[in-house]
DNA sequence: TTGCTAAATGTAAGCGCTTACAAGTCTATC
DNA sequence: GATAGACTTGTAAGCGCTTACATTTAGCAA
């Protein structure tokens, strides 16, 4: 379909008998037009239902009001929340949010990156710091600020605002291990391209290191974002001996999924088995028993996030990352281990 | 922050040794360059770290392959996963998606339908019908072609890609009519600016008239989406005299939150209360009791709905409408009323 | 070699908008 | 009534790209 004749701003400017000047300054600065000439650009802009051709506006103003947001997959409700709330600040500062969703490939996040900035986003947003050098120097090249949400660590590299997965995932699994647990298994997100997934199994090892246990005893199986594959998982991990009496889960699905076979094969949740998630999403106040976990505060990291982009377009402000706390959320699937 | 020195085609042009327009074909159309010319203008693009800008491109090009969608809220797991399985077939398409988020809020959606619009988008994904004519109008104006999905109707205002919300709901009530219930509550979701929760509702009323009970007996209760909503709008329904003996809810989120509460007050489901959904989301098999509820293939939907667009742009066809069936899922919180 | 065709490349006119600068219009003051 | 100064509006030069059309080059038959 062509488009059969969308009115330009040279129509406008016809019908109300004005320059075009005059009513690009009414669309775009409306104090600079007097009130009368105002009323009647304004009535041919609604008549004509002329609305402005942004990549024209772009292309001429140099600026969007546009911020971008790169997200691995909206499947995951962790994304879909701190994203609504980035939209909300976003949106309270007049810009409008795109976003795109890479699967978790990088070659397609660099692919999305570089659309969203060739369309003009003068800021991004990006989950996690796991990406190719040579993205962050075209970044920085063009002068594009950007956020690393989900993500934090103690350097200088990037603007982060974030939690430390690392140091979570250890506080988790120290809480398991003091409780007396030996044999703990872990069923972790798929690492490729995820450092968020990777430094939880770094954490679960550094509390296992920590606490004098071995490292090599721990069993770690990756697995998809979904129940059944939490459910594989665990099976897998259930058939080992010696069996574990606790399973550290990368995050609530994965938890939650494996919780559900456990209990198909007859184990007890916690009595014979242990098991916690990451995320703290609403699904584990709602399944039986209900799922001990980390919470992390994505509504606020989202919010975070937006304002921090803002101020460092404002400001030309160099990175200040924000380390947002998490905490362990003690429900029922944790217990100490059963007396053999 | 102001772009330091974005290279342009020009640049690469000069650098290249040739005119900016072999450099454009290079790009867009590589077949018709000589492949000496075209490997050395191509050595230029990386070396500059060329991108095209996008808003020039679309200004010349008069099209951007980008497809747009406006969704009500990206939280609701639903639109998510219909939304993935689109990008895909738009990816496989060579073009990009480009996603707003409305909050539910009609304004705010037209706004960004103006503005997906205005950046260039070819087409568009609506989710439901419940909008003003002008919108349509707009749309019918510029000549985008937009498939309106998640709902469907048997009329030829819009190329529909959804279920019939309506007979679902019908459905699944005359269900529940069937096994003897007479007392049934409801629990919708927010029915304002949202034709889905309205026709569900009205499903739910046919199967009562049908079946020769009384309309006026059916006590609706509309609620956000979320757990703690469904569990407060239980708690309203149950202290009613007579109390019901089935709930039929909106979706499954107010179904589960629903059920949640019910236990929590002591009340056994399915023996003394029956519950049903609507989506069959993954949480409805995860929960105790399992969750009855309305299957709706939302991946399928998501990536007919891509189809059809692309059809429509090839080929200027009028719309082609595709009804998506759904069935009840029937698992363990529905039964019998109980033998009062 | 010449002449002709086809392929490769270059030229330049916009696409619709913003904005620096120029020009015009008032008002108020002398 | 003339004139400076303050507003308001108009003029026109691009922004970076695509593409119709013009030009050059290459290939090949006669």
């Amino acid at each position: 379909m062509k488009n059969p004749s969308v009115p330009t701003l040279e129509d406008v400017a016809r019908e109300a008998n004005v320059s075009t000047a005059t009513v690009s300054r009414c669309l775009n600065s409306p104090e600079k037009v007097v009130e009368k000439t105002r009323e009647r650009v304004l009535a041919s802009v609604s008549r004509l239902g002329y609305s402005p051709n942004f990549g024209a506006r772009a292309l001429a103003a140099k600026r969007t009001d546009t911020i971008g947001a790169i997200i691995p997959t909206m499947e995951n409700a962790i994304f879909a929340r701190g994203l609504q709330a980035f939209q909300e600040v976003v949106s309270e500062n007049g810009a409008t949010l795109l976003v795109a969703s890479s699967a978790y490939r990088q070659d397609l996040e660099e692919t999305q990156i570089r659309n969203l900035v060739a369309r003009g986003a003068d800021a991004l947003l990006l989950i996690g710091d796991d990406r190719d050098d040579k993205i962050y120097e075209f970044l920085s090249n063009r002068g594009i600020p950007y956020v690393v949400a989900w993500s934090y660590r103690d350097d200088d590299n990037h603007c982060f605002v974030g939690f430390d997965n690392r140091s979570a995932a250890k506080e988790m699994a120290a809480k398991i291990i003091e409780l007396g647990h030996t044999r703990i298994g872990m069923i972790a997100g798929l690492t490729r391209n995820n450092d968020r997934a990777r430094d939880r199994v770094l954490g679960v090892k550094d509390a296992i290191t920590e606490h004098g246990l071995n490292v090599d005893d721990l069993h770690v199986i990756e697995a998809e974002y979904s129940f059944a594959e939490g459910g594989n998982a665990v099976e897998h991990l259930l058939s080992l001996a010696p069996r574990p009496t606790a399973i550290v889960c990368g995050n609530d699905i994965l938890a939650v999924g494996a919780m559900k076979r456990a209990r198909s094969l007859g184990i007890q949740i916690p009595d014979q088995l242990s098991i916690t998630g990451f995320d703290d999403i609403e699904v584990c106040s709602v399944v039986e028993p209900s799922l001990t976990t980390i919470h992390v505060p994505h509504r606020n990291m989202g919010k975070t996030a937006a304002k921090s982009l803002f101020a460092m377009m404002e400001s030309e402000a160099i990175c200040a990352s924000s380390h947002l706390e998490t905490y362990v959320v003690e429900r029922q699937s944790l217990a100490a281990p059963p007396k053999s």
